[in-house]
DNA sequence: GTGAAAGCGCTAACAC
DNA sequence: GTGTTAGCGCTTTCAC
């Protein structure tokens, strides 16, 4: 900047004026000194204005793990929307550990962000304590916290599987298997097994930990809890599994038994990701407005950056059973 | 940091040295300001630690858009790689766009990041000039550049696509579809329209307009376009689909259709997706080493940053042809 | 309309 | 071992 102001013969704080007060610089020193950050390709530290301004314009956002299409695609609502306020994410990954979170929340706390994203709701007490202490808005988002931070954008897991579950007995299915992947600090999938777990007590019917199955979150993880469980000769008449990545393997290893579903066996999935309408039977699931979340958490954000506050801390997105041929 | 000298009853500088060179500060004293620090929940302010040191810790990274489950995992290997070495993943989406990527980067260089990460090797000329003058480690991922503007990693879709094309025709299909999606500011997609043809040329054959058809990137897509060779009466034998996405569908339409496959059509995919290997029957496709991408582009960066120089710029990641029952 | 001075929060260099 | 001074690149305030 000081280069430029020389070469354009003003003081410094003129090349300032000409980026941020354009009308209060004199036409013809203005097209000077355009011309002169023209030729030497200037552009203006954001580190220093960000220093000066105590507002670096980022937004940190954490999630459990970049390649998780679910994640991703709220984010990448979120980051569309943070796009046109001119807000830039910095990303962190907390591979579903609370520790990993804590230490990462520190860490970027330092970089003074102006908000801060959180995927889920179980933190550490530390985590809670930074980030309250912060005064920063905060939304939690994908589950719906009893106390949240500061705001939230979610729906309830519990809820959702639990219609599920209610409606795979309604249908007459009576010995419903569930399977999942680790659970780890991953709220959602822990209330999504209680949501199971409460549609079935409430139906009389008990979980059988030999119609439970805990395996690797992958296509091949569905595909392998269904060889499981027919090694295990379970009786079951139905699968209800906490991911459709999951569900999808367990309907292509049907496939290459010869299982027939629905008849055979039902099988329910989680997330309606673009697969499942696709799938050979259709995959019936739970939709939850992926984009709508990142689209509220932006919103949050946004309305508490501008001074105000929103209606609503919480934000419920809902869910929706989506009936498909598969059960 | 004012507070906390005040309150421990030494100078600002002390409390800086309590962080960097705490060996150079008396125990006594030492104890004494760490107190104050927790007591206070200070946390230094990176900002302006960035200004004068002149170092962010930040990596600016700018891919298609983040959900998009292959670059998404080639990031989530880099930044694992970043984060040992305390680099920060500033991201941003360009959505295929080559003015989006310009204006991103121009935005992206102000925050002062360490370096750049670059999805392809197709950028605005004002983007590349930006860049190489900037002086930063850029990588470019995912293809070979001829003239890489800093360094790369990636691997050939022309010749991996050619190579595809060519086992077809060795095991003797003859009359190849090609599906793909937008190709926009893609250079991965238009290599490998352009590697397919070049095998079916080297064998005589001609790519009729009539095989070739362009849809959505979705799995839905993969199947609309299917039904669209068979409204067309298009006599063929095979189909390549320019990434696994349009492949599955395919295969998921030629199930509702019962058209057999690998019998009556054979189907080859790109990017051997987890659900590739998975699928009725297994997908036969081309690997590329994901995860090794990232990983090459954070040894690129982290060796340039250590101010040495990598032995090679431009790193070859190569492919596999992966033959399974589909094709 | 333009500039000089002060300061954002921190650290490098140099005293003591 | 600890403090003082100066300055990172920029903007705000207040003169002129």
């Amino acid at each position: 900047m000081v280069e430029v102001a020389r070469q354009a013969g003003v003081a410094p704080v003129t090349v300032s004026r000409v980026f941020h007060t354009p009308d209060k610089v004199a036409p013809e020193t203005r097209v000077r000194v355009e011309r002169v950050i023209r030729e030497l390709g200037y552009v203006p530290n954001l580190v220093a204005q960000a220093l000066v301004a105590a507002r670096t314009g980022i937004v940190a956002a954490l999630i459990p793990t970049i390649d998780n299409s679910l994640h991703a695609e709220i984010i990448q609502a979120m980051n569309e929307r943070c796009r046109a306020a001119r807000l830039h994410l910095l990303l962190g990954c907390t591979n579903f550990s609370l520790e990993e979170e804590e230490e990462m929340v520190r860490s970027f706390l330092a970089r003074q962000p102006e908000a801060v994203y959180l995927t889920g709701i179980t933190h550490s007490a530390a985590t809670r304590a930074m980030l309250a202490a912060s005064g920063l808005p905060v939304v939690e988002v994908a589950n719906l916290p009893r106390e949240p931070i500061d705001m939230a954008a979610g729906y309830s897991s519990l809820r959702a599987a639990e219609a599920m579950t209610q409606m795979l007995i309604e249908t007459g299915r009576r010995r419903i298997a569930y399977v999942f992947s680790p659970i780890g600090a991953n709220d959602r999938l822990a209330d999504r097994q209680h949501g199971h777990r409460m549609a079935l007590e409430a139906a009389g019917l008990t979980a059988d930990p030999a119609q439970t199955v805990e395996t690797e979150l992958s296509i091949a993880g569905g595909a392998a809890a269904l060889r499981i469980l027919l090694e295990r000769q379970a009786e079951i008449d139905a699968i209800f599994c906490s991911t459709d990545v999951l569900a999808v393997g367990v309907l292509l290893e049907c496939q290459r038994r010869g299982l027939h579903v629905p008849a055979r066996l039902a099988v329910a999935g989680f997330d309606d990701l673009p697969i499942a309408a696709e799938m050979v039977p259709a995959l019936t699931t739970v939709r939850i407005p992926r984009r709508r979340m990142g689209e509220e958490a932006a919103r949050l954000i946004l309305t508490r950056l501008d001074g105000r506050d929103p209606e609503t801390a919480v934000v419920d997105v809902g869910f929706e059973i989506v009936r498909r041929a598969s059960a």
